[in-house]
DNA sequence: ATCGTTGCAAACGGTTTGCAATTCG
DNA sequence: CGAATTGCAAACCGTTTGCAACGAT
């Protein structure tokens, strides 16, 4: 049986008495189909691109809907900045984080994991999620010739 | 012979030609003193009590020399602010943080920082620094009785 | 005296909010 | 119809910056 995301999202908007409005879908498809991550900012600008009547607060908006219902996931930049990835049928997983280009390469370790679950316990800490970010260089950005 | 930070920051400034001032001898003193990671705004508040005469500005300018020296280091919150702690003598370490009461827990593993020059390596990343940050609840904040 | 540094206040940039108009159910 | 939602623009808030006054060397 397939997921469909968006089938999930209208029940949970109903389940809420929330609406299904066009720019709810736009934004999750928007969403769905990204590769990588996307910002806020480039959502609004390519939605709007399509949608001229789509606002900034809109994008907002429905990103904390979404990732406060667990479909979307946020990630810091090197900046500061926010990022959105969506969660379905997508694995656990961290990054790393390219200084230079701001490229995004997904990794993922059981036994890191594993240990982060022992060092909680041992702290009397209840996880709820984490953040592991490793920031450098991709293989593009450090290769010879470029500084 | 035992490490004198004030001593050192005073080298690293004159040797970039820099000037020992008063408010960047509070700034330090007041890190290196602060047994937690404190925000840009309590610095201000607390060394603003005693010496009114700083600026919130100068602040901002003095933990960006500490951080891009190696003297501090930064975190974010769980709400995306930054937090600092000064770096002396002090082992690397990441970060479980209570998203209820921001307390800040230390932790540590050698083995955890194995596993990502692994997995680095494996995908030709070179890393600069990582953020390894676990959100949840500490002791007091998950303790029965409180929500 | 020189040049880095400071405080101030204004500017910034991403995010949020108040509100009247609009749209979904 | 009535409540939820939207776009807009203004408000926010942490941080940065331009600038004239200041201060360390």
């Amino acid at each position: 049986m397939k997921i469909e995301p968006q089938k999930v999202f209208q029940q949970l908007l109903s389940s809420k008495g929330l609406k299904c409005t066009k720019q709810r879908e736009e934004i999750l498809d928007y969403l769905l189909k990204a590769r990588k991550h996307v910002t806020p900012e480039e959502m609004y600008r390519d939605i709007n691109r399509k949608d001229p009547a789509l606002g900034r607060a809109t994008v907002f908006r429905t990103l904390h809907l979404l990732e406060d219902s667990g479909f979307a996931n946020s990630i810091h930049l090197a900046n500061g900045r926010q990022a959105y990835e969506h969660k379905f049928a997508r694995p656990h997983h961290d990054h790393m984080i390219c200084v230079e280009c701001s490229a995004v390469i997904e990794f993922s370790s059981a036994t890191i994991e594993r240990i982060q679950e022992q060092i909680t316990k041992e702290h009397t800490f209840s996880p709820l999620w984490h953040r592991h970010e490793i920031f450098g260089r991709c293989k593009k950005c450090a290769s010879p010739g470029r500084n």
